[in-house]
DNA sequence: GAGTTTGAAACT
DNA sequence: CAGTTTCAAACTC
């Protein structure tokens, strides 16, 4: 045909690369695939030059009916590789589908750079081939189909690698060529096992590969599984399967010069990724897709999904677990953020488009083990589609997402200490903004919420995020097993847990829950009844106790085997304990700072003083710091409320005053409001709390923390019209909030009033009511709604919100509004801190603004659930239903 | 990793 | 309800 000049872009080292693959591809048979892409033809047709070969190669290509190929590997060219690993990693197709992966932009990018440069190569190879090769390959290389350009398209990558490597390698093209299409079929065999996010459409794409496709497509990898050595290891598979996936696309001619340009820019924008990118892109995508999978449903084209599925390299476990993880992750990393917001526009930029022949069943990542967890969750009701797959890893990715759900402190230690494996994850999770965090985990959250009433984990108290993070990095190290799965040691007790009797597991549970409703009940309870006014308008700190109590004669509640201490809650009446010592409240204090609270509560309530107080409390620049600062390091993801590392002397004692927590909760009240400025998200914060704790931190918030505040006053102008502000966007505004905000703080005294005293009018009592607010989802929400039960309708409301499938998101910003509601005095209204509190939650979490603003929005005010009871007697109702 | 400590759970 | 035993986790070395 034409081998007129290739467009400008194509370089000599092209042609030339071109030529020494093209010379290889000539040896091909008929059966070798065609390296021209849908987009050369495309292309062609446009531009002058004209494919020289007919499609001789005819491979089937996915869902399409692929014609004969036309062109040999004229774009293999060892050179191209650079090209390759761009389409490899851009090569899927977003078509139409899951923007959220990367490969959506992947895909973009790989189709820019097929339209930009494959053209080029195609056309330019092809000519060189066909120069070179005119006699033999002339035939082949006649211009082919689109089909034909999409099969080839799609071997492209095939080609390329085998070609650079195999090709080169082996002179005997047709070989390469088994090789290439053996190795593909592998791949995705292999994938399909890996990952299997989308088990179905790699094997569907092989189907079609195999019936389409004249030749089947190998990747360098043969059955076996071995690689071939040259190949930078999964990438030819990928590029395969993404060129398939741009093939497919560019067969799909809507691809139009417009979105060329769009590509393009998709492309430049696109940064090269390194590997570790690259697996993190896919492991965006997949997650992104259990996201994105309904949007995906609707709009994506099954060989997105297929696509990405089929990128995605054979994992190792490694992998596997990391993408386990890769929820998290991708949720975290900004990167990956811009990446699924890359794809996502891809996809809107790129319909669904016919392809649609594969179908895409969306199933639970089949390879990955399946545990108790995921049987949990499989019996569970109603889970998400990211819950399932999450749960259905099981593995870490289910732990972390559970104790993510619980709380982003925890998940951040956890993950680290847990997943070395998936230390980018770890990253992410740790580096994530709170926003980033968000969404995913928000959308994982409500499902996990609902897991940690599963049996196992239900049971286990560190289902509420409250085990510490020691205490999870222990459990991990000794009681997960790979898949991260909590697995016990009980050999003798016949452990639900043990994984050998998952199936007896569920059966098992519901005969217990038959038999007793509560008994997965969750250990810790809360009894912020105790303290709740009257009124109910007054939402006393929830105090989240022990059901029964801990019975320690000798750990003096300070270790771990005192349940309480574990649960990071103190202890209570019901504790039998001897020589208690829990730095999350003595059974001692228990009673009499509840009761304390409650009268005066009640005091402030006859008196209407509340508001007052409430203003003196606003007054307090510090408290409304504090808040405001809580407001900040709303955890996106709600922590667990008691979270708190064990051993860590300094929460132990901040939580003295009794308010679990929440990681986050830590970051904004601890001594670490400085530290946690710059890095709220900072799992270690934590950490880095000074284990003499109380001192260390009322004097932080008092001193450090005032400082800190009156910085973040600085931006926030008027402090307490800030908070006021805050307030009144926040959609939840309950009077009773400020009254709680009142009482909370007086509450305080009863908890911690020692400590909150150092500090008076300090952000001490904010930081109180922070914890309160802050808890994770799961007890916070439980205090909320027990304490909003007896009191206002908005805040049951709220916990309602909260409680149901709201998403974490939601949850979480929810909450923050709440307590900077209940912060504001007088709701005076003053100029945001928009400025301040955008620049901390874009950079750290985005997602939580944005989830605060859309509770502003959508929160309605909810009615009790409860009446109103006297703090004594739902105290005792309290102990009664936890008992 | 082995041994000790501890407290929950089960049982009496 | 109290006492005892069993068990596994937590902890120590």
């Amino acid at each position: 045909m034409d081998s007129s000049p290739q467009s400008a872009s194509n370089t000599t080292t092209t042609t030339a690369a071109a030529t020494t693959a093209i010379v290889a591809a000539a040896t091909f048979s008929d059966s070798s695939p065609v390296q021209e892409s849908p987009f050369s033809n495309y292309i062609s047709n446009l531009s002058p030059i004209k494919p020289v070969k007919a499609a001789h190669v005819a491979q089937g290509f996915l869902g399409v009916s692929s014609p004969p190929l036309v062109f040999t590997s004229p774009r293999i060219i060892p050179h191209r590789e650079t090209s390759f690993f761009q389409r490899s990693q851009l090569a899927q197709v977003p078509s139409a589908e899951t923007p959220e992966n990367d490969g959506g932009r992947n895909n973009l990018a790989g189709l820019s750079d097929d339209i930009g440069k494959s053209v080029n190569y195609s056309t330019k190879s092809i000519t060189d081939s066909h120069q070179e090769n005119a006699g033999e390959n002339s035939a082949r290389d006649q211009p082919g189909s689109s089909s034909g350009c999409v099969d080839e398209y799609l071997y492209d990558p095939v080609d390329v690698d085998c070609a650079s490597s195999v090709n080169l390698v082996n002179p005997n093209a047709k070989q390469s060529n088994d090789v290439l299409q053996s190795s593909a079929l592998s791949e995705h065999a292999e994938q399909d096992q890996g990952h299997s996010m989308f088990e179905i459409k790699p094997a569907q794409v092989e189907k079609e590969q195999s019936s389409n496709k004249q030749s089947p497509i190998k990747c360098p990898k043969d059955e076996s599984g071995m690689t071939m050595g040259h190949f930078p290891e999964k990438k030819q598979c990928d590029v395969l399967e993404s060129q398939v996936v741009r093939a497919q696309e560019d067969y799909n001619e809507n691809v139009g010069a417009s979105l060329q340009g769009a590509l393009d820019n998709i492309v430049q924008r696109e940064p090269e990724a390194s590997h570790l990118q690259r697996g993190l892109s896919r492991r965006c995508l997949q997650f992104g897709e259990t996201r994105w999978k309904t949007v995906v449903n609707s709009t994506c084209s099954p060989n997105l999904m297929n696509n990405v599925t089929s990128s995605r390299s054979p994992a190792s476990a490694m992998e596997l677990e990391s993408l386990d993880g890769s929820l998290v992750d991708l949720s975290d990393s900004s990167s990956k953020k811009q990446t699924v917001n890359l794809s996502r526009s891809a996809t809107s930029m790129f319909p669904p488009r016919g392809n649609e022949k594969l179908p895409i069943t969306v199933s639970k990542p089949s390879g990955i083990g399946l545990h108790l967890n995921s049987i949990v969750n499989t019996s569970a009701v109603g889970h998400t589609t990211a819950t399932n797959i999450e749960s259905s890893n099981c593995s870490e990715s289910s732990n972390l997402v559970e104790k993510i759900a619980i709380t982003p402190k925890d998940r951040m230690l956890e993950t680290k200490a847990s997943l070395p494996a998936s230390a980018a994850t770890a990253d992410s999770l740790h580096n994530a903004e709170p926003s980033n965090m968000l969404q995913p985990v928000g959308h994982q959250t409500t499902p996990l919420n609902k897991r940690k009433f599963n049996p196992e984990h239900g049971y286990n108290v560190e289902e509420f995020g409250q085990v510490s993070p020691a205490k999870k990095k222990r459990k991990k190290s000794s009681s997960l097993d790979g898949d991260g799965c909590k697995r016990c040691n009980c050999k003798r007790t016949k452990c639900l847990k043990l994984p050998e009797y998952e199936d007896t597991v569920i059966e098992t549970r519901q005969q217990i829950e038959s038999r007793n409703p509560n008994a997965f009940a969750p250990k810790i309870v809360q009894h912020v009844a105790e303290f709740a006014a009257e009124d109910g308008n007054q939402l006393m700190p929830s105090l989240a106790r022990h059901k029964r109590g801990c019975h320690c004669k000798r750990s003096m509640c300070l270790k771990k085997y005192c349940e309480c201490y574990q649960a990071n809650v103190g202890c209570s009446s019901d504790c039998r304990c001897e020589g208690c010592k829990n730095v999350y409240g003595r059974k001692e204090e228990y009673g009499s700072t509840g009761e304390i609270a409650s009268n005066i509560v009640r005091k402030q309530i006859l008196d209407g003083r509340i508001d007052d107080k409430l203003e003196m409390a606003a007054t307090n620049s510090d408290f409304l710091h504090a808040e405001l600062y809580d407001l900040r390091h709303l955890t996106p993801s709600t922590p667990s409320i008691q979270h708190s590392d064990h051993g860590k002397d300094a929460q132990v004692q901040f939580n003295s005053s009794r308010y679990v927590p929440s990681p986050e909760s830590d970051f904004s009240i601890l001594p670490s409001y400085a530290k946690s400025i710059s890095s709220p998200s900072n799992s270690h914060s934590n950490n880095m709390i000074p284990e003499k704790g109380e001192e260390i931190l009322d004097i932080d918030t008092c001193g450090q923390g005032m400082d800190y505040n009156v910085a973040m006053m600085d931006q926030f102008s008027p402090r307490h019209d800030a908070l006021v502000d805050i307030c009144e966007l926040t959609p939840l505004q309950n009077p009773s909030m400020t009254q709680t905000t009142s009482a909370s703080s007086k509450t305080r005294d009863w908890t911690g009033g020692s400590r909150l005293q150092l500090c008076p009018g300090s952000g001490c009592f904010s930081s109180g009511r922070s914890f309160r607010w802050r808890s994770s989802p799961i007890t916070p929400l439980t205090r909320l709604h027990e304490s909003k039960n007896q009191g206002h309708d908005t805040d049951s409301g709220l916990y309602d919100i909260l409680e149901d499938d709201t998403p974490e998101i939601l949850k979480e910003a929810s909450t923050p509004i709440t307590s900077v509601k209940a912060s504001s005095p007088n709701k005076k209204r003053v100029s945001p801190p928009h400025k301040h509190i955008q620049g901390l939650w874009s950079s750290s979490s985005g997602g939580l603004r944005s989830g605060r603003k859309f509770i502003l929005k959508a929160v309605p005010s909810f009615p009790p659930l409860t009446p109103c009871i006297d703090s004594k007697d739902s105290r005792t109702e309290k102990k009664d239903s936890n008992k």
